[in-house]
DNA sequence: GGCGACCCATACTCGACCGTATGGACATCT
DNA sequence: AGATGTCCATACGGTCGAGTATGGGTCGCC
């Protein structure tokens, strides 16, 4: 009746191969992204793969436009709601620290520069995400020589700090200390 | 006579394979460090290679070995006879970000961390170096508490522009334009 | 109830790359 | 000169994964 009840249902779409992809990357890397692999996990063969992409990269293009969009709409859309500007950064840190699955998928394909269809995907992204800070960093009160390299230092602080803290396993932090540095990313990179 | 005055000298040796992989990384990646192309272009077949080393892995682990003892030679050396503490940081930045060479190397190997072999390599290469700024934000006169979190954010902030300006080819910024980062960096994170 | 459209299984080809086996070239030493 | 050790070429086997060919099964629709 409901064809929607069982878990085991066969027929997947083309989303389902997407989304598969993107929890692949996730948890592998952009480099174990392979067909049949992927095929044994949704339970089919090649066969249906074959079906729904022409190829292996136009199912990761595919997976990375999905997750592009999907960020877009996710990241910057919470924070643009904080009405206080002075309270938008440090209330944008303290949220992402305490976020882990978004930064997944970000952390996997930092590691997949090398790849082609990667590149321009995160140089968009990161684009977008500095020019963000930028902005908020002006709306509490830096001069706008000041803001962009703030912005960009912030964002370059994000990123070095995933790679060393969640891709590499540094003596890893506990809560009470990753609090603390939070709190001094704060108060070094926000102006009073 | 002289048998080390032609270039095309046909006879290798261990430390040849190593250097040639090393550069191969720079350019190419880890994943790209494929024996027989290496082979290719230092003139000579696979029956070369496999007489100097066991396998595949062991070139790479020969290699990262020898780049991580380098780097310690070269990077830190030239700091430490820096007298003054208050000068130390900011001539550190300042020359670190005039190299161009040895930052190849590690920001392809921030692409391999899912590469079981480079993980250690890279986990105590960056512990040191934040170690190393830890007790120059101590000598500049921070606070035990915080130069260890200056120090994390430091290095972090190295590696995410590594990622973003190196690896990444965001707006390629000009010559500029990047000292007057630099010079903000400065200004930010390394006290008065 | 037959006819497409849609989704998938099976079986195969093909290329890239690792590793092995074996013999040859060249130097050095005795 | 001949023996030995060093370095490399050639040829082969084996694996893994991408992509192709082709047929079968299921659902909706006239």
């Amino acid at each position: 009746m409901d064809p929607s009840q069982k878990p085991e249902r066969t027929r997947l779409t083309a989303e389902d191969w997407e989304v598969a992809a993107l929890q692949m990357i996730a948890e592998q890397g952009v480099g174990a992204l392979a067909v049949e692999a992927l095929a044994r996990q949704l339970g089919v063969t090649k066969g249906s793969f074959y079906w729904h992409f022409r190829t292996r990269e136009a199912l990761l293009q595919a997976a990375l436009e999905r997750w592009e969009q999907y960020g877009e709409r996710e990241v910057l859309g919470q924070i643009e709601q904080i009405a206080d500007p002075h309270q938008r950064l440090p209330e944008l840190f303290r949220r992402a620290a305490h976020e882990v699955q978004p930064h997944r998928v970000y952390a996997a394909l930092l590691k997949a520069l090398d790849h082609p269809l990667v590149v321009p995907v995160m140089a968009r992204v990161s684009q977008r995400r500095t020019e963000f800070l930028n902005t908020a960093y002006r709306e509490a009160g830096l001069p706008p020589g000041e803001a962009l390299n703030r912005a960009r230092l912030t964002y370059a602080a994000y990123v070095g700090f995933l790679q060393l803290n969640f891709t590499l396993g540094l003596p890893r932090i506990n809560h009470e200390e990753f609090d603390a540095y939070v709190e001094h990313m704060i108060a070094t990179l926000i102006p009073a």
